[in-house]
DNA sequence: GATGAATGAGTCTTCATTCAT
DNA sequence: GATGAATGAAGACTCATTCAT
């Protein structure tokens, strides 16, 4: 049995239970039950309650980070990679639907953890479209005015909040590939340049 | 409003303490004493602490839900609504530091909260941006391909990152008309139908 | 409105908490609401929450032991005073239930309360009994190696326990005539001179 | 019995404690402190503080009625059963005193305790008493007017009576065998069928 | 006298963390 | 490394009592 094993267990364990029960409601041992451990052995793979929260964060935004980026890969056109974007990370939302909810909910919302954790892994993950939008400028086929700094945040804030939605909604109104398209259509018509816009 | 309103005093300090600590971290003393009252008369207004966050809630968002409506009438045109939703959300944000952390990081933090507590407010306020959508749309002025239960979370969500970005940051990058203005021109742009766009 | 009218209505609210909800189950805000008076005034009436069980106990003895005084005062014979005895403090049981209940389960639960209240009260109606068994000697009726100190005790006990199975049954398996009669007679048997025995 | 029977030690801890102040007036950390362990520990053993009252009622009851069993084992006669039973029962209560108050004052006076917690050990107890009384009148020893219902209460009720006395008096003034004696004479001679009273 | 809003001391219970085995 | 029994600090909540009106 390998070191890591049990770290990837308790990790997976702690998913879960935060997706149920949010982070201050989970118990060290239902993470312990879920994972099969012992209450005891969870502290000799992590330091404390929280720092199981800051490693799962670290390492699965990691893996993320590193599958958006493999996607984008495929495509040259930096507006359509933003319809990539949008596509894969609604994909990985919905197949990851309870580490999605720690992700978003436990961990980005906690003011206390953005202030004390400088969340190098989150703003990793929403520079890669502002490296896409620079990309686009360059190419000429973004507006100069749009500033990449302020249109990283407004793409990537309007996929969260529709992934908010399909998380918290029992049954889903609209299915992830129309919400994915729509969402890069609204940005990319208001951000290319005329005549670029491959979509009109 | 009479000198001792217990009640408001109550929520004003919870505002406070709660954007201080978030809300699992504060303690009912604390904001007893915030407030200048004994522990036990917060138990005379409400229930238990999770009560005052959901009071919190529901008034301070009826009062913002109150405040942008009336905003809004001052302006017919649906596309210029958007940028005054924008301007407005934003500014709310920024004269309203605290009571917009707690609005934002405490509220949704609890997928519990969430799901248990069908959250009224929350999405009264996000429909003030569907209806806005579907009056233009009627109008001619938005393309009829847009669907307002998708477009109205992602102008949401799309200033709600930005409002996060706000709240979190020591020193603030961008002014807040540039963002809410960079904000509403990316949608008006994107959804408009052509020669419409008053922004070209 | 005599002065004495909220202490008798707090009082008689008391016996219906206390009997209720036992004595420490018992908010002073159910009796004042019971009272229909503030919580304020029982502390105008009684100095607290103990205090007001002390009164009760003191005020409603003393009627009892009046009561029963009267009763045997109707009989000469000794031990046709027992009998009497027997049924009227079943009859007063029955007759006033919430009160036997205070009277028999609160005040003697607290051990306490006991041994810091030196209840004369209580040892005054137990020992009508002994007066009664000694008289009864005196006469040559009952038998001389009858302990009377002893004798009072038993035979108090043994209707106690009647009566909390009365109190707490829900139905009733005995009449009260049947079981004070019994009762009478099983002591009245085991003590009387032979001869005298006026059952057999 | 292991040396760290934490359960027995708290068992016993909270006799001590429950008779020296009673159940309400008991703390769990007094508790704690006699049974040597954390407040914690306590919850590791017990649901809550109510949880503790009923487990050491139903254990120590459960030897009481086990030892008097094999008392009156030794006897045929149910009349001198009847003798037997009233020295054992004082007996046990003079050797475990503080026991002897608690089950006597405060899981029996608990009126709310009675009517919620179905009290089947204090009857299988008190049934003893009406087992051997249809014995005796089986064998035509007691009198068939005998309500054996009735007397078993009566007969523990005296018993029960005498204890309270013995718990709460500093000083005693009768020697148990004596109370004893008299208790299950007056008894005896009430309800044997007459010639068969071994005491004349 | 009467009120009832306000007080704040007091306690049960929880649970992250430790450490002897 | 693994265990899980034990710890004890911490906090939400209650309620007898007070006192300004």
């Amino acid at each position: 049995m390998k070191a890591t094993d049990k770290h990837q267990k308790i990790i997976q364990a702690a998913v879960k239970i935060f997706a149920r029960n949010g982070f201050f409601n989970s118990r060290i041992s239902e993470i312990a039950k879920e994972a099969n451990v012992a209450d005891g052995t969870i502290y000799l793979y992590f330091n404390n309650k929280y720092d199981i929260l800051i490693s799962l964060f670290e390492e699965e935004m990691g893996k993320i980070i590193t599958n958006m980026r493999e996607e984008l890969a495929k495509e040259e056109n930096p507006l359509k990679q933003l319809e990539i974007f949008s596509r894969v990370h609604l994909k990985i939302v919905e197949e990851n639907r309870e580490l999605a909810e720690v992700l978003q909910v436990e961990i980005r919302q906690s003011s206390k953890f953005m202030k004390e954790y400088r969340n190098k892994k989150f703003a990793e993950y929403v520079n890669i479209i502002s490296s896409v939008i620079k990309k686009g400028q360059e190419q000429g086929l973004i507006r100069e005015d749009v500033m990449p700094g302020i249109l990283k945040r407004a793409f990537f804030g309007a996929l969260d909040e529709m992934s908010r939605f399909w998380i918290l909604s029992p049954q889903k109104k609209y299915s992830i590939h129309t919400a994915a398209k729509q969402i890069s259509d609204f940005f990319i018509r208001g951000i290319a340049v005329s005549g670029h816009d491959f979509l009109s």
